[in-house]
DNA sequence: GCTAGGCAGGAACCCCTCCTCCCCT
């Protein structure tokens, strides 16, 4: 069973009111990052894009004009994840959500798939600690971000699958199982 | 020109509700 790292961005933090405008994801593999096998594309969400948003992100009209729409690129995506276990950070609270609404929204047919929050591995890792952001867990790291672009969810996708690789081993070295909580979540079918 | 929604977890209190903070784009 691989683990597939991934990431989304959109066009706000409402899974109800905002849409993805990309996803990126990278297959891990008993502790070891595959990073041929890896996934991106950018969605059209069907709407202009906020400055604010192309501003944090630096994705714009003229990059998703072209892209597949919400429904063909999370399909794409769902067969790239396969039966494998995602992970994404705050994926409790932003991405699996996120996901959720947009088959809700676009009444595709849904299937279960597992997933973890690597906040839970930062919560493991430092449990005194209350921050678990992504750059809180980089920082206590030390990882060396400065080949990735922040806020595009290909270099987080990367940055998010060394520091989870970091994490894991730290807590368990074989990398056998992801000592943190799987949840149930949904992908198109 | 535009910067928001909702969960988790703690406090106070005894089972919920309220509150504050975190975290993502």
């Amino acid at each position: 069973m691989d683990l597939v790292i991934f990431d989304l961005e959109t066009t706000g933090l409402s899974p109800m009111a905002n849409d993805i405008i990309q996803i990126a994801a990278v297959r891990v593999r008993l502790g070891n990052i595959l990073r041929a096998e890896n996934f991106s594309t950018f969605v059209n969400p069907g709407c202009s894009i906020p400055a604010f948003i192309t501003c944090y992100t630096g994705i714009s009209n003229a990059d998703v004009r072209n892209a597949p729409k919400v429904p063909i690129a999370l399909q794409q995506f769902s067969r790239f994840v396969g039966e494998n276990t995602l992970v994404a950070h705050n994926g409790h609270r932003f991405d699996m959500p996120f996901i959720r609404a947009a088959c809700e929204k676009s009444r595709l047919p849904m299937r279960a798939i597992g997933y973890a929050d690597s906040i839970y591995l930062s919560k493991k890792v430092w449990q005194s600690s209350r921050r678990h952001s992504l750059d809180a867990v980089l920082e206590r790291l030390r990882l060396n971000i400065s080949g990735y672009k922040r806020h595009d969810a290909r270099g987080d996708v990367g940055i998010l699958a060394e520091a989870v690789v970091k994490m894991w081993r730290q807590l368990t070295p074989g990398c056998a199982a992801l000592p943190v909580p799987i949840f149930p979540g949904v992908l198109p079918r």
